[in-house]
DNA sequence: ATTGCTTACTTGCATAAACAACCTATAATT
DNA sequence: AATTATAGGTTGTTTATGCAAGTAAGCAAT
């Protein structure tokens, strides 16, 4: 790429994103279909500690590339909705260990369910090679960005 | 894909929109540096107005891929900063008609520039066959959903 | 023990997003 | 012409984001 790149439509949605937009308004229509109250955002949250429960909130903020003030509001609004409860970490007092509450197992089964059906319905008529191409591209800005 | 597909790692990063995150905050910033200070999402309303005026709000929100709502806000602050303005139309008295004003105008030069330089900055390494095929792929995933 | 640096988290402020409900103007149907 | 449907925008509510600034706990090295 040179000096004289032009901001092409192509490169606009890229930048908006609007495949990606795309997707988590999908995910939130799909959890809705199923009664999960949740948003998308709180998905990915939720999503993380039903592979593993006791993160920190700066390790949730790393997995899911968030500063730290969203993940406080998002574990706020989580523990409102008594999905999750904070753990004060007797070995590290300034970390909270971030644990699911009963509730908050509960709906592993359906959320990992509907994501799954999101991402078939994504990727529908997606050519395996030019996925792992694309997520290689995407991975490459992330890297050159961050 | 079939029906056992399994969230990964990498289709996570695929939904979070890492890659289109980490963009607009790039541009952000270019933008800052220049004392631009406008938003990026500012900056995509502004961007498909420099390249032609007298849009329409529902144009801008097909343009930008954002809903109705968004694009009266956002409109409602570049009004506020003095980059825009709104002009009923009188062959269809329900539309706003979107012009820059001078303000608006002589932010182009500067905000073009810095958008390239965030391309720039984004794709450094990238193929450029590899990123057409990325951008297929995501149009794809886009008209899956939309 | 004190000083200074770093890390984990929170708070404040401004902006933006989605969704539903609404108003008004135009278009379509009868 | 009157009725109904649709299209363009706005408002309300809830949630989320970025950045800057703050608090408090741990660490390091005198």
């Amino acid at each position: 790429m040179n000096e004289s790149t032009v901001i092409s439509e192509e490169f606009f949605s890229f930048l908006s994103g609007k495949a990606s937009t795309a997707i988590s308004r999908r995910l939130q229509r799909n959890l809705k279909e199923v009664k999960l109250n949740i948003t998308a955002e709180q998905w990915s949250i939720l999503y993380y500690l039903w592979l593993e429960e006791g993160l920190t909130q700066q390790e949730l903020a790393n997995f899911t590339f968030r500063d730290k003030p969203s993940i406080t509001r998002l574990i706020n609004n989580l523990e409102r909705l008594g999905m999750v409860i904070r753990v004060n970490d007797k070995q590290d007092r300034r970390s909270n260990l971030i644990y699911l509450t009963k509730e908050g197992r509960k709906l592993r089964e359906s959320g990992m369910k509907q994501a799954s059906l999101t991402i078939r319905e994504s990727l529908e008529g997606v050519d395996e090679t030019d996925l792992k191409i694309a997520q290689e591209i995407l991975e490459r800005v992330f890297q050159n960005l961050k």
